[in-house]
DNA sequence: CGCCTTTGACCTGCGC
DNA sequence: GCGCAGGTCAAAGGCG
């Protein structure tokens, strides 16, 4: 497994959101950082940290770290570790649910290939869509609604379903920014918490984290959303998000005559305040479970499902 | 023109 | 083995 994607994701969320302060390299590490979520939700990067790194650091006088670069030199270590799940929550550092469908079983790339069509996503071999429901490695994060916008990558829905027991349905998307990426991304909204929506991402990203959104050609669809049936998928994935993230791409782009990559924090000084280390200290007592958890950065649903 | 959403059909895994 | 439910495909139509 590889958070890579997400990580990534995470960075360019943060990025656009919290105005870019210095951009250097390590996308990677920045995106641990990146985790923070955009306007409402301040920075859950930590919630990467293993608890005991969580703990060295809390211990750390705020003031020992009052730059950027120390606390990158501080979390870098961790960055780079794989993480099982990672849940996001809109809340900064708390954590709703944790899913985890297959915990260890390394990530299954081809989830399944219809025997009908496998043709497409060129190199990788075909496969049957078997076990796709088992051994399948997913991330769930909970979303609350005005954050499913903020998802730097670009998801092309390709059906919805209703789902037994839940009053709404359940959207999919696939990543659209490369051919063959098999990131996947689930879309449901909460039913026992209509303003949540419930992301579960499968598959991983086999390219980097696009600069720009694919295309919006077609993406903004405004097809009258009749009430709240339950079929309708909130708001075209991507399509919302593409207009909302529209002055994202304005914003990378900016950034961009620094870097192509992504801020490395992607965190301003604003993110770092007293609310984002107090959540920290929330952190250290919380994060002493096992459960490894981390930004999903992406809260992206901002395709929601059982839409809006 | 290219990409997107919608939607019904099809396929497969899973539980009984 | 059967049926259900979930997941994906692909055609049709829309939008920039």
């Amino acid at each position: 497994m590889d958070p890579d994607w997400d990580l990534y994701a995470v960075v360019r969320g943060c990025t656009t959101t919290s105005s870019a302060t210095t951009t250097t390299s390590s996308s990677v590490s920045s995106s641990a950082f990146a985790a923070c979520d955009p306007p409402s939700t301040s920075c859950s990067f930590f919630s990467t940290i293993p608890a005991e790194q969580l703990l060295s650091l809390s211990e750390t006088p705020l003031e020992a770290r009052t730059s950027i670069e120390e606390l990158h030199h501080l979390c870098k270590p961790f960055l780079l570790k794989p993480q099982p799940y990672y849940i996001q929550n809109n809340s900064p550092l708390s954590f709703l649910s944790y899913s985890s469908s297959t915990p260890k079983s390394p990530p299954k790339k081809q989830e399944h290939k219809h025997p009908q069509s496998q043709s497409h996503h060129a190199g990788s071999a075909p496969t049957p869509r078997s076990k796709r429901r088992k051994n399948q490695v997913k991330k769930v994060c909970e979303v609350a609604a005005e954050n499913l916008s903020s998802d730097i990558w670009a998801w092309r829905k390709y059906g919805q379903k209703p789902i037994k027991g839940s009053p709404y349905p359940r959207g999919y998307y696939r990543c659209s920014s490369s051919k063959g990426c098999l990131a996947r991304k689930q879309v449901e909204r909460n039913r026992s918490d209509p303003a949540m929506f419930i992301v579960t991402y499968t598959g991983e990203h086999n390219h980097p984290v696009p600069s720009h959104r694919n295309s919006l050609a077609g993406s903004t669809r405004h097809k009258p959303q009749t009430g709240e049936t339950a079929t309708k998928p909130a708001s075209p994935a991507t399509s919302e998000v593409a207009k909302s993230e529209s002055t994202e791409e304005d914003m990378q782009d900016l950034m961009k005559d620094d870097d192509e990559e992504p801020n490395e924090f992607g965190l301003t000084e604003t993110v770092l305040t007293d609310d984002f280390f107090e959540g920290l200290e929330e952190l250290t007592g919380s994060a002493t479970g096992s459960v490894a958890r981390w930004p999903l950065a992406n809260n992206n649903a901002a395709t929601a499902a059982g839409g809006s």
